[in-house]
DNA sequence: TGTACATCAGTGAACGCGCGTTCACTGATGTAC
DNA sequence: TGTACATCAGTGAACGCGCGTTCACTGATGTAC
């Protein structure tokens, strides 16, 4: 979230971004109180302690709020992959995966709502517009730097072949990986991808109840597994 | 879904079923429509043609009413995934297992809101009663079928050591699943479930937009590896 | 079989609530000369 | 530096809407003798 060039200097706009700070604060936590069908910009007013319509001198709607929420959300999440991940050594790719996963878990499970509104059933009637989809790809992109590493280092020992229509079916993302990487390992990474997410959801979702007992067990085994079955280790 | 002992005798209770019949049928379109959160009683009242108080003879609350429509969904999916597996020979595994997960993606893609009802973000402050839990396990009793079968004959020919803590995390399954079923091969049927799932959501919720072009394709592509993995083929 | 009573479905009004958004207005802050 | 004007934040009332649930009531259907 870099600023940008100027500063804030006079006293309206340095209280403008104040408050506007303070609208998102309140709104997150409304958001983590009761989701994001149930955030509603008057009760957010009433929290800061303005009128209703003073908030539209902030946002020009609703949605506007719900999109700086989402974009705030990836970039938490964003943030605190890149920090778990940068702390590994470069070439220990399972020890990267690993905190990748398992800082992803953790934020998900202090940020309930928040991944509900990023990985969960869409809002209806939202429409999320092309300013969140930088954002979203900053933890994804973490695993595509280590399926680049692995492919840089000799890739993957026991190959799965994939099909042309396959190859073609996954095309789209070709255009931000190294071409290093095979249509094999991009397979691998999306099913652990989605592995990760499905594993997380299910837990959130409550679907592992009478089923797991000890989800922090259950996750750091099946990602171990998934990094096994990337190859990583 | 058994009919009770006695059948619907006077006219009464014949135009009871029915129109309790067709207060379900409208409220499952009302959902498909705008989703479980702005499902609302008096629209479905209005809908059926009676007065919103009217349908309260029929359901007490509009929580009761989702209800319903939870029990419904899981049992609408359990039945199509019995019906498509048991069109499979018994002995082909990866078979029986590729019916049943491109019927569940089929039942989601064509039912997108039911599917986010019963494995979407719980709808706020809705807590699901008891009665769920039997239709919600339909489907996954199948793939434990799959897995009791192949444990039975034979196994899985690289199995992959399952250390004492996760072997008690995940105690709970073994409750409903044969002891032949090593803890290895319930890990592996978790992952499988979890990705099958996980894909699916991800899919719906548009996750894959810009990623991957033809989800039919690498939908059947990845469960293909899934059966790999879990060594059914 | 006929009658008296009980049960039940559906009505219509009401309670009390909350929502997003608009608009004319006031008063404070910033800017240009 | 001082003044005139422009910009902007916040107010309070209003619009128009929808919701879940309760309640006293009417009239039709079912049941017991």
């Amino acid at each position: 979230m870099p600023e940008p060039a100027a500063p804030p200097r006079t006293a309206r706009d340095r209280a403008r971004a104040e408050i506007t700070r303070e609208i998102v604060n309140t709104a997150r936590a409304h958001l983590a109180a009761h989701g994001a069908a149930g955030l509603s910009l008057r009760a957010v007013a009433r929290d800061v302690g303005m009128v209703s319509s003073a908030v539209y001198r902030y946002f020009p709607s609703r949605d506007d709020l719900l999109t700086r929420l989402i974009i705030d959300a990836y970039n938490s999440l964003g943030a605190a992959a890149e920090a778990a991940e940068s702390a590994i050594r470069r070439t220990d790719l399972p020890g990267r995966w690993s905190a990748i996963a398992h800082c992803v878990r953790d934020w998900a499970l202090s940020h309930p709502q928040e991944w509900a509104l990023i990985y969960g059933s869409p809002v209806p009637g939202y429409v999320a517009p092309i300013d969140t989809i930088g954002p979203a790809s900053r933890t994804t992109t973490l695993l595509i730097g280590i399926l680049a590493d692995l492919a840089s280092t000799g890739g993957v020992a026991r190959p799965i072949p994939v099909n042309r229509r396959t190859r073609a079916a996954v095309a789209p993302i070709r255009g931000s990986i190294s071409t290093k990487v095979s249509d094999d390992l991009i397979v691998r990474g999306l099913m652990a991808w989605t592995n990760l997410v499905g594993t997380i959801s299910l837990e959130i979702n409550g679907q592992f109840h009478n089923v797991i007992a000890d989800m922090d067990i259950y996750f750091a085994h099946s990602m171990q597994r998934i990094a096994a079955i990337i190859e990583l280790s």
